[in-house]
DNA sequence: TGTACATCAGTGAACGCGCGTTCACTGATGTAC
DNA sequence: TGTACATCAGTGAACGCGCGTTCACTGATGTAC
């Protein structure tokens, strides 16, 4: 059985989806700094060399395992978005998703040490930028689906529920690679829920009384939200 | 005109506290690891040797700087937690010390990059948790102020209320450093309030109804709390 | 199908650099008499 | 008050280490004829 010659283009593209795959692992078990180029080629079956070329540098590596992570995880987003219909739900399916990507809030700490290289290299950190808007866009999206099919509306324009519930769950997560034991699943889960039943109201024109302590039922007859697309990254 | 020459003690103690003045600026200035002894030391007047004459380490360092930056913080929200009788007023005042203490972001980025180096430096994390706690302790004392002074209680344990506000303003100061013109200081305060008052709710027995639009009136005449101090750092 | 040359993904070694930490030593301050 | 010795904060140089990046080169793949 001879072995078949990939093409140099399938090889390069393998080899980058080694090197990418391998990154993830390594900068998730040692941050982004301690994180070392000659691991991750090592733990690719190459070298150094291979690694710049296929990335400019660290940094551009960095922003390849973030890229695909990212996908991954706005798929989950989508999929979950589609199908629940109340807040609780979709809320506690979303951290769900968030804690099977990031058990332990490593990611969220690479991501920001990562940033902290950012603070002084400005092409990083407008690709950072760009990249982020991608989740913002998705998340976004998710928030007023939701808003809609549980028949609520948000005290808070969508950029503000956005980086409300981003910035919310980095904190967190950052707080629980700290101190598990203080930050656990559960009370992010409870937390994040509480949050954003506080931010919901029924929506405007209904009769109903806002109920504190039930959750919010799920309203599918809820007129569809004019849903602007003005996303413009500055 | 003589110098007056300083007692050993006094002299250490000085070197000590400029040494840690230094280390403020530097960190602030390069970030964790970017900010190097050498360069603390030679603002400070010294070598590097006398840095391990003060402190054990470059983490042991940054333990007192934070430590120092806490108490001024604390100070001052004490001070703004003793005066404030709405939650509006209060939630703006605290932003307002905290941008004045950390205007872009930085010095969370700082903290968040020691988080990531004390994943691995088991003593190190362990004087990071003890030290926050001292300040889960005074924000938990304000927000339970805040609520007998606003006659509103919350809908989350006193816990899960600190966790979350540390969270949130942590997450959005780091969001701060990267995309500042996305995350301004009006943003901040605004879902901040917005989030305070959504988990907010009139005293228990009081007829009061909630008011989604208008920003809690303070009750000065709501009962005392019964302030449990079961602050067991597990 | 075979040959000659071009391409370029990946090699391997070197480069250039700076870091945190250690330690033998110094000299001003402190102490005992 | 003066002298002899002890202490120890801070010096300065060296240690040990590893990193990200560069680059001349190699050899398998691709292309032209």
């Amino acid at each position: 059985m001879r072995i078949v010659r990939l093409t140099r283009e399938a090889q390069k593209a393998d080899t980058r989806a080694r090197l990418i795959e391998c990154a993830r692992r390594v900068f998730l078990d040692n941050g982004f700094h301690a994180a070392t180029l000659e691991q991750i080629a090592l733990e690719a079956g190459v070298t150094k060399g291979a690694v710049y070329s296929n990335f400019d540098s660290k940094a551009d590596l960095f922003l390849a395992v973030s890229g695909t992570r990212m996908e991954q995880r706005l798929e989950g987003y989508q999929r979950a978005g589609a199908s629940a219909t109340r807040v609780e739900a979709l809320v506690r399916e979303f951290v769900r998703i968030m804690m099977s990507h990031d058990p332990d809030g490593r990611w969220a700490s690479v991501v920001a040490e990562a940033w902290a290289v950012a603070a002084s290299d400005e092409p990083f950190r407008l690709a950072l930028i760009e990249q982020s808007a991608r989740g913002n866009a998705v998340i976004m999206r998710a928030i007023e689906d939701l808003a809609e099919r549980a028949g609520v509306e948000f005290l808070l324009p969508m950029e503000k529920m956005d980086m409300l519930c981003v910035a919310l769950v980095r904190g967190m997560f950052l707080q629980r690679l700290l101190d598990p034991a203080r930050v656990t699943k559960e009370r992010i889960e409870d937390t994040l829920i509480a949050v954003i039943h506080g931010l919901a109201r029924p929506r405007a024109g209904s009769t109903q009384r806002r109920a504190h302590d039930e959750h919010l039922a799920p309203r599918p007859g809820g007129r569809a939200a004019a849903r602007r697309r003005t996303h413009r990254p500055r």
